[in-house]
Formats: structure tokens, C-alpha cells, sequence
DNA sequence: CCCCGGTTAGTAAGCATTAACTTACTAACT
DNA sequence: AGTTAGTAAGTTAATGCTTACTAACCGGGG
């Protein structure tokens, strides 16, 4: 209840964790050093101690938050069975679960695009880029055995995780009343079989 | 070059223009009034002449934007033709040359979101959401029509203008180098097909 | 045409507060 | 005893906003 004392670690990691809220809910400028001493129970100077300056907090955190983040990892089973559909369902899902149940990363990610902070090309590239090139690589496989037809699979991927993460963003960061939380529809599957098919009607085309 | 004094109206309107600028690059935190006084060319008391609050300015420029910028209009006549590829492409070209050539306007947005300004839900609404809701009224028509598949008419809709954000916001906001500016892809026409029939090599399905 | 009074654009200087960061210290653990 | 967690109380520089003032413009009476 009344720890009298931390150890430097532990206080350190505080600090990141509650650091991480506030910076994902405020952004950079919009969050002041004395809140988030407040809302870890130190006094400001302690910040001061672990960290030089409010920048150096702040690339702790998204260190941090690229370190922990990615446990991405590319459906090779389904790949290697060539179920295109589940293939492109468990990303769906991954990416749906992962960022609806916790929003902090996506709005990290944002501010810092938004707010021109440069650590942000490393995590964009480590973590964003780098899902697309495997989804693009899949595709380009795809492409090649005549399964899908002859696209850029990097445009395709983006495309697919467009869809994807625009529905997140609708949701979680414009809080858009239009889009209810119906459970019925499940957007994964939903928009899976949109990109698989596309919307037109052509001839045997259900799923 | 000098002149000594502007009417009301026409300071008031520099203001606002120059503080779109400098909002949309920095947010609203991000801003300080000092630097848009400066980039006007006055003193900064000369802003609060015309705005009480710094928050007054800022809801002056989100209603300025939401004014001038939707000149969205659905493109009726390919809809009446049936030509689904051409309403799609115009309202893929439409939203790619504007926010492309001019970002300013999709930064607001981002930032009013993830800063939680209220007249957010104002401009969303009235921007994004009622061209959403017209892209969803064509869908169902079509889907009744049985010339689409049987989808949600709504999340497919946001599906489509997903993909054409996200590449959007790609470039504008993230900056993504991986994206290469090869203008011999088009990306509208490319996520139109895409959208209309899919990455799947269905039978039939070219071009 | 010019002076004159009222209005309006514009500013210099300052005020109150706040934000990031320091310093010099205390007290707990080893 | 020495190191380390932690803080109270600053300091400095913004930052949003105000006040009290100046000077440019405008319209009308002489």
C-alpha cells in the first residue's frame, strides 16, 4: 500500500507505463511533466531523476512501446496451406483485437506522425512497413501460382490494411457514433471477403 | 507592400488563414498565438482584437474548413448510368487530388480527433459521415439491384473510402517512404478495381 | 476643402500563470 | 558510511491574455 521506497527499475518502468497513457491520450505538447508525476504519486523532480528531459521520456516510450508491440506475426500455417481466406482473416482479426481492445499504440502513433516526431519513422518502418511487406509477399506468391490476379502487392497490402486499420481509427479516435458495435456483423470476415471478391456480383462469387 | 492598415474583415480572414497553416501543422497545444501573430505579421494582442480565446480561433478555422472544403458531390450522372467503375474512380480521384495536394485539411481533422475537440463530431458528421452515407446509398441500390453482393452497405462504403484515406494518410501524414510516387500506378483506378472485384483471379474478373 | 469628433486598426508593455527543469536537501536501504 | 529514492522550493522562460494607449481612416459641418 505504502511502499516508502522503489527500486530505480521498477520506478522507471512506472513512470514509461503511466507515461505511455498520458502521451497516447494528450500527444507530446498537450501533456505537462506535473501530470504524469501526479498520476504516478511522485513528486515532479522525480521524473527529472530518471529521465533529463521530457523528450527523453517520451522516445523511452515509444522504445518501449515498438519493443513490446510487434508480436505480429504472419499466419505461415494457413500460408502454407494456401486458405487465402484465414490467411487474411487472422490478420484482420490480429490487427482489429490488438488495436479496439487497446488504442494506445494506434494514438501514439498518430500524435507522433502528426506532431513530426522523428522516432516514429523507425517504429512506422519496424513495425507498419514491415507487416505490409509480408502481407505484400504473400500476395506477390499469390500473384505468381495465378491465384490472385496480377496487382502491386505492396499497394495491395496497403489496401487490405487500409480497410483494416481506417475501420479502427473511425472507431477508436473519431469515436464514430454511425458505425454501431453490432456483433452480428463481424468486420474481420466482412471485410476479408471484400478484398478477396471485391463488391461486384460476378458469376460464382459467394462465400 | 505597406499598407499601414487592413478593414476588419480582411485581417480577420488573414488570421484565420494563417492559423489554419500553423494548427494543422502543430495541433492545437502544438500552437502557440505568439507564432501566429508573427506569421500574420502583427502583434499578438492584435489577434485577441479579433478572437477573445485562442480557443475561439481555433473553432473559427474548424468551421472555415468545414465551409469551404465540401465540395464533395456525388457524382449523379455515372450513378444513373450504372457505371460503377467511373463512381468510383471520381470519388477516389476526388478525395486523392484533394487531400493530397493540400493536407492541411485532413491534418485538422487528425488532430481535433485525437486532441478531443468537440467540433470535431460537428465536421465529421457533416463531412465524412454524409459522403459515406451516399457512397452506402449507392451500394444498397446496386445490392438490390444484385449487381453487388449482398454486403452491409454501410461498412462497405467505409471499406472503400478506407482504402483511399489510408493510402492518403500514408503519404501526407506518415510520410511513408516505401510508398514511391510512381505515377505509372495509379492508385485510383487500381483500389477501384480492387474494390469492385477483388485481389481473387475469380473467372472472368480482368479489366 | 479642411477641421473635428468618433470609430476602428493596431501596438507596447505588462500581468498572472504555468511548464520545464535545478538545486540543495532528507531519509531510506545496503 | 555511502549510495540512492525522493522532495520542497525555487528559477527561467514561455504563454495566454489585458490594459492603456496611438494613429489611421471616415463622415459631416463649416
Amino acid at each position: 500500500m505504502c511502499p516508502l521506497r522503489m527500486t530505480g527499475e521498477d520506478r522507471k518502468n512506472q513512470i514509461v507505463d503511466t507515461a505511455i497513457r498520458i502521451f497516447s491520450e494528450k500527444g507530446f505538447s498537450g501533456t505537462k511533466t506535473k501530470e504524469i508525476a501526479d498520476a504516478v504519486g511522485i513528486s515532479e523532480a522525480g521524473i527529472f531523476k530518471y529521465f533529463a528531459t521530457k523528450e527523453e521520456l517520451y522516445s523511452a516510450i515509444i522504445d518501449r512501446k515498438a519493443d513490446e508491440s510487434p508480436h505480429f506475426k504472419f499466419p505461415e500455417k494457413e500460408a502454407r496451406e494456401r486458405n487465402d481466406f484465414m490467411v487474411f482473416l487472422k490478420i484482420a482479426d490480429l490487427l482489429l483485437k490488438r488495436h479496439l481492445k487497446d488504442p494506445s499504440f494506434l494514438r501514439l502513433l498518430y500524435f507522433a506522425a502528426l506532431e513530426g516526431h522523428e522516432l516514429i519513422q523507425m517504429v512506422y518502418g519496424r513495425y507498419y512497413s514491415k507487416n505490409c511487406r509480408s502481407i505484400a509477399q504473400y500476395i506477390e506468391l499469390r500473384v505468381r501460382e495465378k491465384a490472385f490476379s496480377p496487382v502491386d502487392p505492396s499497394l495491395a497490402a496497403r489496401a487490405f490494411v487500409g480497410m483494416i486499420i481506417h475501420y479502427i481509427v473511425s472507431r477508436v479516435i473519431f469515436k464514430d457514433p454511425s458505425i454501431q458495435s453490432d456483433p452480428s456483423v463481424e468486420p474481420g470476415s466482412f471485410l476479408v471477403k471484400l478484398f478477396l471478391h471485391g463488391i461486384r456480383n460476378d458469376a460464382g462469387v459467394r462465400s
